[in-house]
DNA sequence: TGTGCCTGTCGATATCGTCCACGGGCCCAC
DNA sequence: GTGGGCCCGTGGACGATATCGACAGGCACA
């Protein structure tokens, strides 16, 4: 993980269908050992993948909330995260430290849709909620290739 | 915004890499069909470009937190996200409802760095600042490219 | 019936991904 | 100093792929 790494990873985040050839000139390698660092970044774990970003709205999701859950039973075994991972809506799910126990991101079209939600995310994992409706994304999902000093 | 080109969504968001010769075996459309449809869903803006998957931890990025901001100073003009962008650990940026007015998400590597990173967003965004430490991370930014019924 | 539009197929060509053999720098044992 | 092993980059060759243009079929509408 040197600095070539960290310019290879910094130009994949930024488009990653950047070819070979063109990360090779611009980081000043040839093709092919452009092409052995990435295997190895992938290899590592460095790399998790690629994926398609997509613009939420387009597929009719405008509604963004963040929820907060608390165990109604604090003394029940705690599989919140396995209850909730077949809702597809819930995108994060972070287990933090605080007053509540996990914070979830979730997405859906319309209000109507993040009270089914909720209804649904109380009874699965049997939590109380308190939920954050998020009213505009400033930004999102940035990503730095390099840790600044 | 059929549904052809949701389950091409689907497919990229899953990985972005795929050749189009065998995302057209897999939705049974001809390599040069699939190419023109997710050129449209570039320019229709739904599909907003590729992008490689980084493990934050192998960045030395492995303490995440939410911060939430309020201003100190109700009435002066809110431009929190102006401030913000300039910080390279502040990865979203949401403005909500409810008692604080934005929620951020943040990377660093150390309790250190997360203090230095509070002190500047305080003094640069002229805001109090409420932190919500992320212990670990059971799932995270999960996409569904279709709407579910 | 004819016209225009949309969307798909097919074929051609330049580019790219992928693999292999080769060569130089580095460290270490002797 | 010297030889061997290892790591990493280079360059070339091959098949696969992206990309473009020309053409055909379905459909709405006048």
């Amino acid at each position: 993980m040197d600095d070539i790494d960290r310019h290879i990873v910094t130009a994949l985040v930024a488009d990653g269908r950047m070819s070979y050839t063109d990360l090779g000139k611009l980081i000043g390698l040839s093709t092919s050992a452009v092409h052995q660092r990435v295997q190895k970044l992938e290899e590592r774990g460095v790399l998790r993948g690629f994926r398609a970003v997509v613009d939420p709205e387009a597929l009719g999701l405008s509604l963004t909330a963040f929820i907060s859950v608390k165990p109604i039973d604090p003394a029940a075994p705690d599989d919140v995260p396995d209850r909730l991972k077949g809702l597809v809506e819930v995108e994060d799910c972070y287990s933090v430290a605080g007053d509540e126990n996990y914070i979830l991101k979730v997405r859906v079209g319309t209000p109507g849709e993040l009270e089914s939600l909720l209804a649904r995310i109380r009874t699965d994992a049997e939590v109380s909620t308190r939920t954050t409706v998020v009213l505009s994304t400033p930004f999102e999902a940035r990503m730095r290739g390099t840790t600044p000093a």
